[in-house]
DNA sequence: CTAAATAGACAGGCTGCTTTACTATGGCGT
DNA sequence: ACGCCATAGTAAAGCAGCCTGTCTATTTAG
């Protein structure tokens, strides 16, 4: 599959021209999206996607409305709304008409949705301690620092 | 815009619920990239996209096949030859039917593209010094080298 | 009671890919 | 020299995950 006479020492040459911070933060994410993902699927969530995972975070307990997900996601309403039919079909989350106000749907938790995010919660902790052994306690410290530094928000009352 | 009676505790809830490793990195890839794609545009390269910018600096000085770009950037052939495409009617490369293979085409940079590259460089280092200013010398280190680790390559012969 | 705002759905479009063909050229074995 | 398969690239269609623009139903404010 390799055509070795194209690159003679381009490889390395091209390779650090790569070396940016911003391609690192990007592979790190897919990484990680990757990994969750097949945590997930082999949990028996297979039709979930990372556009899914993505949103399902944002729905709460006690069900939240669509243009209140669509804007904690930073979509448009249409885009949330297209989600959570998908979420819908697949048995995640039902649509509830909203008792307060006849134009809103209430989007909420159903068992499975439920166990999703046990599921989730499980996976995203096993991966966190996945890194932490992978870096050790200080440098993964820093790191969640720095990113939160970088993002500008509060390090997260720890 | 914002339902004030939508959330009681709930936002403070739901953030937690998001404060994983795989959001910041995400979010902070994210960053990065806006901020690339900004600074690019403010330099007149208005008709770049990520997509393009991601396929660039796969590109070497002596020009490369599209097979080699589509594998260097992982995705299909197809995707690549339509990015090249793109990236030509732009003007940024130029297609060159390869002398040592009549099947084979070679893509170069014209002398727009040699300027996006030195634009390209250009920018990556301005957001790595504010990113640098940021968080200071060691915090910067340790993020890069946790990265590398994470990512299980070399931390970048530096 | 009317006017403006809001919740959501529906239709269509866009980007950045993908899969599934297909053509043209190259190199190998016999 | 011939046939055969691998390879470089193109073409067409489809799909995910959004977007904008428009519409209806309902609520709220004056």
């Amino acid at each position: 599959m390799t055509n070795l006479q194209e690159r003679p020492n381009a490889t390395t040459l091209e390779q650090a021209r790569q070396q940016h911070i911003g391609r690192l933060l990007h592979r790190a994410a897919r990484a990680y999206n990757v990994l969750a993902l097949e945590k997930l699927h082999a949990q028996g969530h297979t039709s979930l996607s990372l556009a899914h995972t993505n949103l399902l975070p944002h729905l709460d307990t006690e069900g939240t409305r669509i243009v209140t997900l669509a804007e904690r996601a930073g979509m448009t309403k249409q885009a949330a709304g297209q989600l959570v039919a998908e979420l819908e079909t697949h048995g995640y989350v039902e649509r509830q008409p909203d008792p307060a106000d006849g134009r809103a749907t209430r989007v909420q938790f159903t068992a499975a949705g439920w166990q999703y995010l046990l599921d989730a919660q499980e996976t995203k902790r096993a991966i966190e301690d996945e890194y932490q052994a992978e870096l050790g306690h200080p440098l993964w410290e820093q790191l969640n620092e720095a990113l939160h530094r970088l993002l500008g928000d509060a390090p997260s009352s720890r």
